[in-house]
DNA sequence: TATATCTCCTGCGGGC
DNA sequence: TGCCCGCAGGAGATAT
């Protein structure tokens, strides 16, 4: 499933195998997956038709494409299953295949989605906090691998609120790029219950989740990303193997690699949740779920 | 306004 | 073998 790590290893595929190439025509094969670009199929393919690729930029679990001379963003989100593969055309044609964009280096942009929560969509670039971002982008908050992205800020926005911490950092409002996998393993790492709520927990103890957030995907990252399926794969096609460093998630009965004490696997809105019960004890009263 | 819950979607695996 | 159901989960919409 792409998280931060994940998009960021396709963002760097993309930037190395098509910026500089040009758009030479796009087919939208299926409607879902170009659901946020409201005014339609026709009028994304039209407008992406002769634009060049001048760069690849990310935020959080958001990808997009800078597009020149429209100056226009192609905003891409891998949702589930999304995958972006710089292809020769003469492969055959994914089950999942969703846009196909011809470029004129001779390849083909394919985003192949399973599920189809992902997408394409243009959006104009704007400028908040000192950076260009989609507009569509702009409430995103800066992730933790961001060189600007401040740890004091968002300690202090975790502190301001009344909710779960698994919940705040699956808000990517307050920070991005974290799914329930490494949200999961942050919490292990940090030795905190994801039903803590933040306004108890003291200010260093959410600067050490956020933390091992940041390590976590930096290490996954040298990894190149997560993968549990065929799902989830760089532009190439090929899958990441940090899977095999988790260390609570997707983990349940097995030894906690702290204490040995079983993994335990809880509903958590609506997913699954893995935490040790030993070295993550669950709060006294969990609040109402 | 802040927080919680629902919904979308497809393929896989388990149970019958 | 085939059908049904639960599960996976990001993010926007809707409810509280």
């Amino acid at each position: 499933m792409p998280e931060l790590p994940e998009v960021e290893v396709v963002r760097r595929g993309l930037e190395r195998h098509i910026v500089g190439a040009s758009i030479d025509s796009v087919d939208i094969l299926h409607p879902r997956a170009i659901r946020r670009h409201l005014p339609g199929a026709a009028d994304l393919a039209g407008q992406l038709t002769g634009e060049r690729i001048a760069g690849a930029d990310r935020r959080g679990k958001y990808l997009w494409l800078v597009l020149e001379p429209s100056t226009v963003a192609l905003v891409v989100h891998l949702g589930m299953s999304g995958q972006m593969l710089v292809q020769p055309p003469e492969l055959p044609t994914e089950k999942h295949l969703r846009i196909r964009a011809r470029l004129d280096s001779g390849l083909d942009l394919r985003f192949v989605d399973q599920r189809t929560f992902g997408g394409w969509a243009l959006a104009p670039l704007v400028e908040v906090d000192g950076s260009l971002v989609p507009d569509s982008v702009a409430h995103i908050a800066r992730d933790p691998l961001d060189p600007r992205f401040d740890l004091a800020a968002t300690v202090k926005v975790v502190r301001g609120k009344h909710t779960e911490i698994k919940r705040v950092l699956l808000d990517q409002t307050v920070v991005s790029g974290i799914g329930n996998i490494y949200a999961d393993e942050a919490l292990w790492r940090a030795q905190i219950h994801g039903n803590r709520l933040t306004d108890r927990l003291t200010g260093p103890r959410i600067r050490a989740v956020l933390t091992a957030a940041q390590q976590v995907m930096r290490e996954a990252l040298t990894q190149g990303g997560t993968s549990f399926d065929a799902l989830y794969v760089n532009v190439n096609g090929e899958s990441g193997y940090f899977d095999r460093s988790l260390s609570a998630y997707g983990q349940e009965d097995r030894p906690c690699p702290r204490c040995g004490t079983a993994i335990r696997r809880e509903k958590f809105m609506n997913r699954s949740s893995f935490s040790c019960p030993k070295c993550q004890p669950a709060p006294r009263r969990s609040p109402a779920r």
